[in-house]
DNA sequence: ATTTTTCTGTAACATATGTTACAAAGGCGA
DNA sequence: TCGCCTTTGTAACATATGTTACAGAAAAAT
């Protein structure tokens, strides 16, 4: 549970201006809008700006939301938890991101998630009253939002059919194709434990997958350097 | 595709009143609304209402989202295919629910799935552009839009936390403790074979989930009846 | 340059789920 | 009541993935 001390707020509100945060304007939420813009909006609201440091949870899953958060500095991941502790990292949320969008409304208003700060982090910290008042005063701030918002479940939908409809070759084809955009050298950008995280599988099955599409001779694999040989081949495997 | 033919557009204006749809009023997107406020809003909006016929495609996965459908009467089914042309339901949306909510913003605007008429049904359809009209028009309108979108990514997030946490007993553990609600005695209300499309699983597989978990002494079943033997067995089953 | 940590490659084995198949039971219309 | 279709129960078998473990390679830290 996050718990708010008032006098924190006041205080917070002078040492943070928005204006230090000038990268605002590049945040899905509030593009198209100029850092006066947006400080200006702000200076009409309640926020505040709050700490996390490394490793420690920004919010559980089912707190209850009643306030939108933005990641300003560091990063931030979310991480869904089963009943046995087993977690799998949703995604990474990086400045200037919004997260909590999908959960500000709707139903539910709990996290269905962990958010946990991969490093020391600072969170924009905007509470749901606010969040409305900004989308009566500035139409582009709600239009963001409903973006933002689809974004979501557009990432959840992808998400889904990444986990379910494939096998590990399969994902392993698709990030493949994905990342080499027609070039027939890539480089991989992350580990195997990272990609294993990131399809929700275990790391040596990442590995034998590579292998396997190894020794079925559609790409060549040492390392994180892989050479598609077979295109096609790589595209039979998205089962 | 689909195709919009603008003499039916406007000859359907004149053959369907909104006011002949009185339960928009307990659309997600109306909630609020009497149906005279409605018809008053759609008056100053291009719309209508389209017919399938059971089985027909609605919306094919890659279509162009540039409008919002509610489903008026009927019901149609989402899902999913992957490369090999497996399927798995996603969801069937009965009258009046919008479809489409998360797709009309946003990067990306092509449907994810396929829309599928479980039956024969009609559908309002609504151009992008006269869905910001209603919510300029109407504040409750915009709201229960984001209440939508909230609640959509929602339903996804359970979706993948159903999909991917747990084994298929904890998908039938969760499932059943979600019915019976306390009660020891819960009688189902979908065949295996529906449990197996909402679970993403293989019909067998459901079966033998639930005589495992009548094996070990959990629960008693037989055919659709079930008596939940021991609750803390089956929250540990929860994987 | 050396140590330490992380990452990769791989193996043996366990297990969950899919696949296919068929028979029995149940529901339902003729 | 009969026959038909759907649903259930179950089995044998195939396969994909998880689990655990360990050694060597690469990268990072000292």
């Amino acid at each position: 549970m996050i718990f708010f001390d008032l006098r924190t707020i006041r205080l917070k509100k002078y040492l943070y201006m928005i204006q230090d945060f000038p990268f605002l304007e590049k945040s899905p939420l509030f593009r198209g809008l100029t850092i006066n813009e947006i400080a200006s909006e702000f200076s009409e609201i309640h926020y505040q700006v709050k700490k996390y440091s490394k490793g420690q949870m920004v919010v559980s899953a089912g707190d209850i939301v009643d306030r939108l958060l933005v990641v300003l500095t560091g990063s931030v991941k979310g991480e869904m938890v089963d009943f046995s502790g087993k977690t799998i990292k949703i995604e990474d949320i990086e400045p200037p991101k919004p997260l909590a969008v999908a959960f500000l409304f709707g139903k539910s208003n709990t996290f269905p998630v962990n958010i946990i700060a991969n490093e020391d982090s600072e969170l924009l910290v905007i509470p749901k009253e606010s969040v409305l008042k900004l989308f009566q005063e500035n139409k582009n701030i709600l239009l963001n939002f409903l973006n933002s918002i689809s974004n979501r479940s557009q990432f959840l939908s992808q998400k889904i059919k990444f986990l379910n409809f494939q096998t590990i070759k399969g994902k392993i084809a698709n990030y493949l194709l994905q990342i080499a955009q027609g070039k027939e050298l890539v480089v991989l950008d992350k580990s195997q434990n990272e990609l294993a995280e990131l399809f929700g599988v275990t790391r040596p099955s990442v590995g034998r997958g590579i292998r396997d599409l190894h020794n079925d001779g559609v790409i060549e694999a040492s390392g994180k350097s892989i050479k598609i040989i077979d295109f096609n081949g790589l595209k039979e495997c998205l089962k």
